[in-house]
DNA sequence: AGCCAGGCCCAAC
DNA sequence: GTTGGGCATGGC
């Protein structure tokens, strides 16, 4: 159990952590509120804070996060209590692409984030890219959410709740330059709105059907992004969506055809059991430096 | 310039 | 139950 040392005010290390990197846990595509700094640092918002974390060996540092922060929040949120060391061991293990993805995305973690984010997060994804992705969701943010602290002499929102999102029409939206996504967030706020968000973030103690099944009843979650939900938002992790840079790694790496999405799901089931979420995640990883 | 992006909806089989 | 066209927009 690895504990937070104070620095200095509002400045934490955590020391001898392994598998964590950075660059892995940011860029992986799994998040899109976190920012490179030019130092190297990150700089990301959530839970309504906002810190600034870099790697220097098996040290993680945090700027603008005291001891508590870290041990009632951040802590959990990079899963900081588990052992990637061996998921990857079991992963790679007689499996010489998964081993190269391993390889190069060493440091990968699959952070805790809000449910509720992650569903419309993933709803503005789809059939985008991920600089327009996080600038989409950073402009609802900014537009739509409440303002904290500042930080670094930057204004920071938090990620806005279903009922502020439920009450707009698409016109409000439109000034986002989110396209036909503007109708699915406001239904699936509205249909959130209340009690929806609380029932969605207990989708985590369903199984996985049944979890699939309902965050699936929201207007723009098909099965990709539900599972980019699951995955992201709900701990669940035997989630495997499958997207376009997945598709390209199945066919061209594993032999799949490209349409044959049901194959795949149940190859990875049977490959990766229940840590089939990771093994998504490093795939991914990988697709999008090695497959051009 | 034109293709593509962490796809989904909906109608037509 | 499956398939395919249409979809807003910007990154590259």
């Amino acid at each position: 159990m690895n504990r937070a040392e104070q620095l200095e005010e509002r400045k934490i290390v955590i020391h001898d952590v392994h598998d964590f990197e950075t660059d892995h846990v940011f860029d992986c595509g799994q998040c899109f509120r976190w920012n490179r700094q030019n130092d190297g640092s990150w700089t990301g918002t959530a839970g309504g804070r906002t810190v600034n974390v870099q790697k220097s060996g098996t040290e993680l540092i945090m700027d603008n996060a005291s001891p508590e922060d870290y041990d009632s929040f951040w802590r959990y949120y990079f899963d900081m209590d588990r052992d990637y060391g061996v998921i990857k061991q079991k992963l790679s293990a007689g499996d010489d692409v998964m081993k190269k993805a391993v390889e190069h995305g060493s440091g990968i973690r699959i952070l805790k984030q809000d449910a509720w984010e992650t569903v419309i997060s993933f709803i503005i994804s789809q059939n985008s890219n991920i600089p327009r992705i996080k600038k989409g969701v950073e402009g609802i943010c900014r537009k739509y959410g409440k303002k904290l602290e500042r930080y670094a002499g930057s204004e920071r929102y938090d990620f806005p709740e279903a009922e502020v999102l439920a009450s707009l029409e698409t016109d409000d939206l439109s000034d986002l330059r989110l396209g036909y996504r503007d109708e699915y967030i406001i239904e699936t706020s509205r249909a959130a709105a209340g009690d929806g968000c609380r029932r969605i973030r207990a989708a985590a103690e369903m199984n996985a059907s049944d979890a699939e099944a309902y965050i699936r009843s929201f207007k723009g979650v098909g099965p990709k992004v539900a599972n980019c939900i699951m995955l992201f938002g709900l701990s669940q992790y035997e989630s495997f969506p499958l997207d376009v840079w997945m598709k390209k790694i199945m066919s061209e790496l594993y032999g799949f055809d490209k349409k044959d999405l049901r194959g795949m799901s149940e190859f990875a089931a049977e490959r990766f059991g229940k840590l089939r979420g990771f093994a998504q995640q490093y795939l991914f990883y990988y697709a999008r430096e090695v497959l051009q």
